[in-house]
Formats: C-alpha cells, sequence, structure tokens
RNA sequence: AGCCGAGUCGUCUAAUGGUAGGACAGUGGAUUCUGGUUCCAUACGUGAGGGUUCGACUCCUUCCUCGGCUGCCA
C-alpha cells in the first residue's frame, strides 16, 4: 500500500525492522496490550492501543488483548467490560485472543516454587513497615531481613501455607532473593506474591496469594509468545526485574520496550485522578463528554479514525512530552468535515417575521447534506414567514467589518432568500426580541440572478417547523493547560473550569434531527460539530457540542 | 544525593557525519451560498562550553536542565 510508505518509522518499528532483518523470533511480531480492569481507557490507553495494534497490522503479526488482572482489591468486571467495548470501537480486532493474567495464575505459581528450591525467592516475614525501613533509600543501600537464608524447605512449607489460607493478609511476603545493596531499589528482593483474601472478578476466592506486577508480567508476555513487550517510560527501571525472572527460570524471553505516555494540555490523564472526578462528581460519569476517557470522547461524538489519525500523527519517543490538544481538535475536525452531516440549528433564537412573505405559505428548499461529499444528497427544509436567527448575526450598530445582518443590510439565508432587514422590534428594557425584513423572490435558494454580493449568510429555522432541543457547550476541562502542576497547597481540583457544561434550553433545530440516530455526526452549520446524545428523548432532543468550527471572526472581535 | 532516562521551532516530530524538514498552533492573503473547507505566502528551533573533522543535531568531553524510581499498586 502506497499508504503504509508514508507512515513514519520511529524508535520501536526500528527495532522491530532489525529483529526481523536478523530473523528473531523467526521474523515473528506480536504484541499484546494489557491493561489493568481498574479503570476506564483514555486517549493515553489509545496511543498504547493504536502502536500495539498497529503495529502487528503493519508487521502481518499479532496483537492481543491481557487483562493484568493481578490485584482483585481494585478491579472490576465492570471495568473489562468497558475496556473490551472500547477497543473494539476504537477498530482493532484481537480475534480469539482475549486472555487474562489469572488463567495463568497456576503457572505463575509453579514458577513461584521453581524460584524458592533454587534459592532465588525466599518467605520474609517482616510486616509493611520493617520491609519499608529495610529497603534503604535512594543514595543508602538496604538491609537484608532476618528471614532471608531460610531453607528451601521451610519457604516451601511456608509458601504453601500462604496458598492455602493459613496466614492473614500481611503476616507473610515471599521475594524474589536478588541484592539488597542494588543501586536499583527495584532489585532489593522485590515482593512476588502477597496475601490478599479478596474475591477476583474471575477466580473467585480460589487464591488467597496474588502474584505483584514484576513478577507476573514477563510470564505472561512468556506465555503467550510476545515478541516485543511494549510498556511506559516508568517501567525503564524495572527492565532489569523483568528480565531476571524470565531468565531464571528459563522461559521464553520476550523484550521489553519503553515509551513516552501521551500528556494533553488542558486534561489530566491518570487514572487515579480521572478516577476522583468521577466518585466526587466533578463530572457525570467515566464517560462525560469532558473526560478523556474514549467513552467520554466516544459520548463528545470523535470519531475513532481522528483518534486513530491523531496517534499516529504524534509520534512515538521516549522524551516525556505534553500535546497540545489543539493537535486533537485538529484531527477530529479533519475527519468530521468529511462525514458530518450539514444541518441547521439556531441556539440563541432571535425571532425574524419577513413582511413580505405571503402568510401562510411554505416552501420546501433543497439543502446539500455535505458539500464535502457529493453522494450525501440533498434533502428539503421548510421555509416559512417567521424564522428564527442566531442572535449573534443580528448587530443594531455594527463595526465596520461585520457581515452579517444590521438595520438596512442584506444577507442571505443559507440555502432560502436574501433578506433585507428594516427594522429591530425592541422590548421595554430597550432589548431586540424581533426583527421585521423584507425578501426579495427573486433569490429563492439563496442565489441571485443579478450577480449582486452579499458578504454575510446566515443559518435558520422556520419558527413553525422547528424542534425544541437542550445544547450543551463543552469546554476544556480545566482552565491550565498544565493542571498537573496545581498550585501550592491546592488539589488539582482546584483547577478545573467551572465554565466547561454550559446549557443552552430553548435551541430551534432542524426537524431531520427528529429522526436521526444517537451518535450522528453533524455540522450544525457555522457553529461547530455535535453529535446527538444518548439523553434525547421524543419531546427534547439533546445534543453534544463535540468541537466548535475554527472562528476567525471571534478571533477578529478578540483582537478588538 | 544514588540509579535510570530524556533534551531539535510556541507544541509534537524528522534529519544518525553532508542544504535542519514536516505537522499543529500563529501571521498575511486568495477562493467560497458556512467568517467553515480549500489554496498560496510568511515568521519561528538544534540547552551551554570545549574537542575531533573539510564539514557536527549527529561522534568525544565537561556542565546545565527536566522526568522516573524509596507500594505487600500497575
Amino acid at each position: 500500500m502506497p499508504d503504509e510508505e508514508k507512515k513514519p518509522v520511529h524508535f520501536i518499528k526500528s527495532i522491530i525492522l532489525e529483529d526481523i532483518a536478523n530473523n528473531k523470533n523467526d521474523a515473528r511480531v506480536h504484541t499484546r496490550f494489557p491493561p489493568e480492569p481498574n479503570g476506564y481507557l483514555h486517549i493515553g490507553h489509545a496511543k498504547s492501543i493504536c502502536l500495539n495494534f498497529g503495529l502487528a497490522q503493519e508487521f502481518n503479526g499479532k496483537c492481543n488483548l491481557r487483562f493484568d488482572d493481578t490485584n482483585p482489591s481494585k478491579e472490576d468486571q465492570e471495568y473489562v467490560d468497558s475496556i473490551i467495548e472500547d477497543v473494539k470501537w476504537l477498530g482493532f480486532d484481537w480475534e480469539d485472543r482475549l486472555f487474562f493474567a489469572s488463567d495463568y495464575f497456576q503457572q505463575f505459581y509453579e514458577y513461584a516454587i521453581q524460584l524458592i528450591k533454587a534459592g532465588l525467592a525466599y518467605v520474609d516475614s517482616l510486616n509493611a513497615d520493617e520491609i519499608r525501613q529495610h529497603r534503604g533509600t535512594l543514595t543508602e543501600p538496604g538491609k537484608e531481613s532476618p528471614y532471608r537464608n531460610r531453607s528451601v524447605e521451610e519457604n516451601l512449607d511456608l509458601f504453601e501455607r500462604m496458598k492455602n489460607g493459613e496466614f492473614e493478609e500481611g503476616a507473610h511476603l515471599l521475594r524474589a532473593k536478588i541484592d539488597m545493596a542494588s543501586p536499583n531499589i527495584n532489585m532489593r528482593d522485590p515482593a512476588m506474591y502477597r496475601i490478599v483474601k479478596a474475591s477476583h472478578h474471575r477466580t473467585g476466592n480460589k487464591w488467597c496469594i496474588y502474584p505483584m506486577y514484576d513478577f507476573a508480567h514477563g510470564y505472561e508476555d512468556s506465555i503467550e509468545g510476545i515478541t516485543h513487550s511494549i510498556c511506559t517510560l516508568e517501567f525503564e527501571d524495572h527492565r532489569p526485574l523483568y528480565d531476571w525472572f524470565i531468565e531464571k527460570v528459563g522461559a521464553y524471553h520476550p523484550q521489553q520496550i519503553e515509551f513516552a505516555r501521551l500528556n494533553l494540555t488542558y486534561t489530566v490523564m491518570s487514572k487515579r485522578k480521572l478516577k476522583r472526578l468521577v466518585e466526587e462528581k466533578f463530572v457525570c460519569g467515566w464517560d462525560d463528554p469532558r473526560m478523556p476517557t474514549i467513552a467520554g470522547l466516544r459520548r463528545r461524538g470523535y470519531t475513532p479514525e481522528s483518534i486513530r489519525n491523531f496517534c499516529e500523527m504524534i509520534g512515538v519517543g521516549k522524551s516525556e512530552s505534553t500535546i497540545d490538544i489543539a493537535m486533537l481538535e485538529h484531527c477530529l475536525r479533519e475527519d468530521l468535515n468529511k462525514r458530518a452531516l450539514r444541518v441547521m440549528a439556531v441556539l440563541r433564537p432571535l425571532k425574524v417575521t419577513i413582511t413580505n412573505y405571503p402568510e401562510g405559505q411554505v416552501e420546501m428548499m433543497e439543502a446539500v447534506n455535505n458539500p464535502e461529499d457529493e453522494s450525501a444528497g440533498t434533502r428539503q427544509i421548510p421555509f416559512s414567514r417567521v424564522i428564527y436567527i442566531e442572535q449573534d448575526d443580528f448587530m443594531e450598530n455594527p463595526p465596520k467589518n461585520f457581515f452579517r445582518l444590521s438595520p438596512g443590510s442584506e444577507i442571505r439565508l443559507k440555502h432560502g432568500y436574501y433578506i433585507t432587514c428594516t427594522s429591530a422590534v425592541k422590548d421595554s428594557d430597550g432589548n431586540v426580541v424581533e426583527l421585521l425584513c423584507t425578501y426579495d423572490p427573486e433569490t429563492r435558494g439563496g442565489w441571485s440572478e443579478d450577480g449582486r454580493k452579499v458578504k454575510g449568510t446566515s443559518h435558520w429555522v422556520s419558527a413553525q417547523h422547528a424542534i425544541d432541543a437542550e445544547v450543551r457547550l463543552y469546554d476544556h476541562l480545566f482552565t491550565t493547560p498544565t493542571p498537573d502542576v496545581a498550585p501550592e497547597g491546592k488539589d488539582f481540583t482546584a483547577l478545573l473550569n467551572p465554565d466547561s457544561l454550559e446549557v443552552l434550553t430553548g435551541c430551534k433545530v432542524e426537524p431531520v434531527l427528529a429522526d436521526l440516530p444517537v451518535g450522528a455526526y453533524l455540522q450544525f452549520l457555522r457553529q461547530g460539530y455535535f453529535t446527538k446524545d444518548r439523553d434525547s428523548v421524543a419531546g427534547k432532543l439533546v445534543f453534544n457540542r463535540t468541537v466548535s468550527l475554527k472562528d476567525t471572526w471571534a478571533k477578529v472581535q478578540n483582537k478588538g
């Protein structure tokens, strides 16, 4: 495919290319996406998903979906279900390779026995506090546990009894016997198994001991025949351990490769923080359209293609970076521009009466569904004597570069007629509540034979045909591009944008919107991309603003 | 402080000893029945010093800055 050639060669791809050239692993490429089911997936995970599944696709390999479910106290089936839905929605397929680390618990147990027998693991009976004190610090070596040299027999016996549930949580711990003086703290006799008496979402109460990430993860990869185990930078310090556990049991050895996780401006990406936003009701749930979760982006109206393109565009590297969210929004608009149905919706209605238009007359006007896609066809829109236009589209005393309606000026109603404002009707407070206009019958369809130019074009909705709707305008969740750096003594929630959601009611939309499905990709002409929210009911439609259109007029005004 | 890692336009990312390029954001303009799209133009960068070389983003060296690591989380 010529498309393929344009894809950038990042450092992970170079490694794979070289491995293939050397016929390493028989030139196989097998990756995996290994989420822990303890939260919803976010756009950062999307980067990893696109990387892992994308690499497999590109090199004719495979990619597994594997749940790293080694900690029953934090994990839940709800998360498993949401993760499966999200990866699928993003457009990736793991075929029959849906795996769970918990399926390998027996194998892990046997590896642990093997390490004990080889004198490479021991049961420690220090408590958590004592272990911390023995660990040393970043600059000082640790001290060996007094239990470090228990006999193999004693270790075997104790470990067996740990497994059988004879001890309370925290009473004992199986540790690897490596080096308490290692400059890499991860190598100072790391924990392999801890006692946890919680019910696991898949294995129930079968196990009382659960393996730690460092001990289990390499084996998970090894068992599945993974060739390239791709993870984020913070595991770099753990790679010696990853290698150690695999080598000491003589198992097949995948290669761990670390890359920089995604950070985005104006949002947070840590699961812990996202969870807090949900649990403390700063947002309406994991799929709140302001959340950077896949579920939130989906509900917001993002397309999977736009997210995939974004992940391709940002590249893969090893340096910590924060991507401007404008780049994500660019990918979004680029995709939506090609596919969104153009419709007219008046968010802040201003009544317009066309005084010379016959009372009671209704004309059907033809509207293009998508100027970027001829195959999208056209539809009919009702036009009548009383319509609504946007309040912003009228100014009584306009500045010189205002192209829209003002007393005496003429504009085009998109797909309608040219109209000229003759007067503005005001209420007792002086607010403009209605416009009186005349139309030119010779401009039907929004075009004049005489070549006369009008600068402005407004969208509109026929008053008697309009449907009421609620429109939710979303903005960045945080007021600062870097909400991860909270001001002194303050929590990141202090940085939340109080205007991240503005709810507009009494909006007037085209009749066609009643029949469209939830999730439809729309452009409200001249305003932005929107999608129908699942909160819509027959009498009240609800739309989410996915992203606004670029607005050079707003820019001009702001410079004002 | 110890270990590991990373420093290229405002933000991402290419160039691996031979013209520092692309994207987003910015600016100016053209086109347009969306102040959208599209098109054209334009400004902006190799953390610092020293060394090797005809030639250094690239190699060597000293320094500086930033990030990660002291869970029985992943």
